[in-house]
DNA sequence: AGTTAACGGTTGATTTTGTAACTAACAAGG
DNA sequence: CCTTGTTAGTTACAAAATCAACCGTTAACT
């Protein structure tokens, strides 16, 4: 081109990390879209729920830097599944608490199983050490210091 | 919650491979909103052309593995900023090879700097060989052998 | 040639996201 | 109390992504 182009595309990190996530993501996507028609947002709101138990969306979005838009959408859309239930806090009734049902529990071991194995695929791919060291560079680089 | 619940989140490969394209890509992405109103699809576009020259928007879609209504979207951007031209292939009229024009080629020119840079940053937080490393880990889950 | 299938690319309808503005509730200072 | 500001969460509207159907063209088979 028009300099010495020693420029790759393939080799910048945000558009590597960004290959990376999509393709290493896609076949489980598939399993919590065809098993309970869930978006990416809703399994992340079950899963946090289920792993922390009870708590706010304000709470969830602190967690996963998820907008507050974005959860309240998921929220609804888990709710109107009869996957979770809202209580609101009596003494400061802005605030609601978020809980699993039984059926949104029982999804949600279903996919952390399924997350499980599906991780320990994807990991097997290298070795121990290094999946280790992955891990701690891409959690530095997501800021989740 | 329901039995022992061993499984975090934030090691989960696709979630944490999220975390770190978003957050990591976040800066740069403002640069080529705020300063050519481009999209991700757009700038990519405008890069595979910038890096390989004349192709056709199949060539770009097998490389980036983007979805064709995506690049035919951001073709017909980047051709209305007068970033690219279309020249339909002669022997087969189906194809139509892209080429950037003055303009577009400067766009890239500076955001390829801009992007050097950038990934000099991120790469910089780690040391050389594991930086490489990492690279080559995110290569394979890509999927890019 | 004539039919059918496949391909490159575009378009339109629907879904999902992003951005702002909005409620309702609380908090602090006067 | 009464303003002003902040917070938790929702909603409305615009922007963008997804999906399927589409057009014109080429390829393949008969």
């Amino acid at each position: 081109m028009t300099q010495k182009d020693d420029f790759k595309l393939q080799d910048f990190l945000p558009y590597l990390l960004n290959q990376a996530a999509e393709e290493s993501g896609l076949a489980f996507q598939q399993i919590y879209k065809d098993r309970y028609g869930m978006l990416r947002t809703e399994w992340r709101v079950l899963f946090h729920l289920g792993m922390y138990g009870r708590m706010s969306a304000k709470d969830i979005g602190e967690r996963s830097k998820m907008h507050k838009t974005k959860i309240s959408r998921a929220v609804a859309k888990l709710e109107a599944r009869r996957m979770l239930t809202r209580e609101r806090d009596a003494a400061d009734r802005r605030l609601e608490y978020l809980t699993l049902t039984q059926a949104g529990k029982a999804a949600y071991i279903d996919l952390r199983g399924v997350a499980k194995a599906y991780d320990t695929g994807l990991a097997g791919q290298f070795s121990q050490e290094d999946i280790d060291k992955l891990r701690l560079m891409l959690r530095h680089l997501a800021g989740m210091k």
